[in-house]
DNA sequence: TTGACACATACCCATATCGACATATATTCT
DNA sequence: AGAATATATGTCGATATGGGTATGTGTCAA
């Protein structure tokens, strides 16, 4: 079995730099096909099939204008993926817990040296 | 060029659901690999590959336990995750505010026909 | 030491990928 | 109508994938 479809799911649109890349472009308004071109410096036809992608797992809308096509991001399919990762946000706050009371620890104990001296 | 290894960063590991699932799983506690094989139901070989690819990208470690290994979450690594998904929070947040504004449009507009009346 | 157990690695295969390049489709302009 | 422009689609090639199965490696137990 080979690895899942790009276009399966947004975990997997998601991995491609180039992906996230245009998607950070579409967060900051909409735009055409061809300034994401210029933007990105990729080849048009690579975009073209990266917007598919995104397309076809719905981060992404097009609407055409004239002979232009405006693409607009859809982060509502990001939840999922935000939602996802979120679970394990706890993890990494845990840790940054530690390091603060070990923080305070050491903080408590070079007051208590100050004060025996 | 073909797609990027999955070891190449958190983004591409986590794009497989069987890895997302180890995840959650070593999210609970920490879990030895034969554990691992018997709650996910896949074949013993195919848990140590995808684990190995966790350890590559940093988002598991492993413990040598006698002949077992214990495997535990870095949940650090899906911080970059996190992050960048978060980046796109405020496009649905708009969202959720349009469609409270329009509520309270509306529950506006029934207030006044019924005064009205 | 020999066997049993836990885990890792090696190999095979069918498949989807991404970039490059060529070409098709659709729209606007003259 | 024909040319120019904007975007989409098709083809090719090299490559990494994930499951299946077989085998290697290390550890414990008798």
């Amino acid at each position: 079995m080979p690895r899942a479809p790009t276009t399966s799911d947004p975990f997997n649109a998601v991995a491609e730099p180039r992906r996230r890349e245009i998607l950070e472009l579409l967060a900051a308004g909409e735009r055409e096909v061809g300034s994401l071109v210029e933007a990105t410096g990729l080849a048009q036809p690579q975009v073209s099939k990266h917007l598919r992608v995104l397309r076809e797992v719905g981060l992404v809308t097009a609407r055409a204008e004239g002979q232009r096509r405006v693409y607009t991001v859809n982060a509502d399919g990001l939840r999922e993926v935000h939602e996802w990762v979120s679970r394990f946000e706890r993890l990494w706050d845990h840790k940054l817990d530690r390091i603060k009371q070990r923080a305070e620890h050491a903080a408590r104990a070079a007051r208590e040296i100050a004060k025996n001296q």
